[in-house]
DNA sequence: CGAATTTGACCGGCGC
DNA sequence: GCGCCGGTCAAATTCG
């Protein structure tokens, strides 16, 4: 197996995602915390650098699997939607040009839900949306919004079940989330028994 | 009025 | 080299 993990979970009731601490959680964290009313994590893809798997593709066809897929080049002519997870990113600086860089840390989720942005606790600021091929579901883009922080993330609705959401982490955090940094300013106030 | 979002244009990578 | 495609920019627009 390469250095991708390929989940499939029903996750238990419990906390809320991306609290745990100032980074992209531990996915294993993730899944034994999530918790949201909204939403229901199905399934989690972790993706490391050099991995060539493509979430939207893995999602669709792996729901009712839970070994992980041969990483598969992403080919043009198949239906999958290339570029869910590109083995690297690159980024584009004043002028229109861009540097390549490794993006070191990948991690995807699919959740079933009727709304498109879950609540990570970070604030995201959208700068982009496309429409990619073979999906009638447009891509969304976003940037986390704080000022040095360059963690991105996609969402996309699953082509097969709109139902679920796809997002896709992209970077680690170098800030604590607004979350916990709020919580963590809050009085400790235990109940008695 | 400043911040956030929208959206068309542009760019680079990749396959042919 | 050309065309397709995903990702990003940035001006225009909308929102609070």
């Amino acid at each position: 197996m390469s250095n991708s993990t390929f989940l499939v979970a029903n996750i238990p009731q419990n906390t809320n995602i991306l609290s745990h601490n100032n980074t992209i959680p531990d996915s294993s964290y993730m899944l034994d915390n999530f918790d949201h009313p909204s939403y229901e994590l199905v399934d989690h893809l972790l993706l490391l650098d050099g991995s060539e798997e493509d979430c939207t593709s893995t999602f669709s066809s792996c729901l009712s699997q839970t070994t992980p897929l041969s990483p598969q080049k992403t080919n043009r002519n198949s239906d999958v939607s290339a570029g869910d997870v590109p083995r690297s990113s690159t980024i584009k600086c004043r002028g229109m040009k861009r540097v390549k860089m490794d993006v070191g840390y990948r991690i995807a989720f699919r959740t079933k839900s009727a709304i498109d942005i879950m609540d990570d606790g970070f604030k995201w600021r959208k700068y982009g949306k496309k429409t990619v091929k073979n999906s009638p579901n447009p891509r969304n883009y976003y940037r986390c919004s704080d000022g040095g922080c360059n963690v991105k993330k996609r969402v996309q609705r699953d082509r097969e079940d709109p139902s679920y959401v796809i997002t896709t982490y992209e970077g680690v955090h170098n800030h604590e989330s607004p979350c916990v940094v709020y919580c963590s300013q809050m009085p400790l106030i235990l109940p008695k028994y």
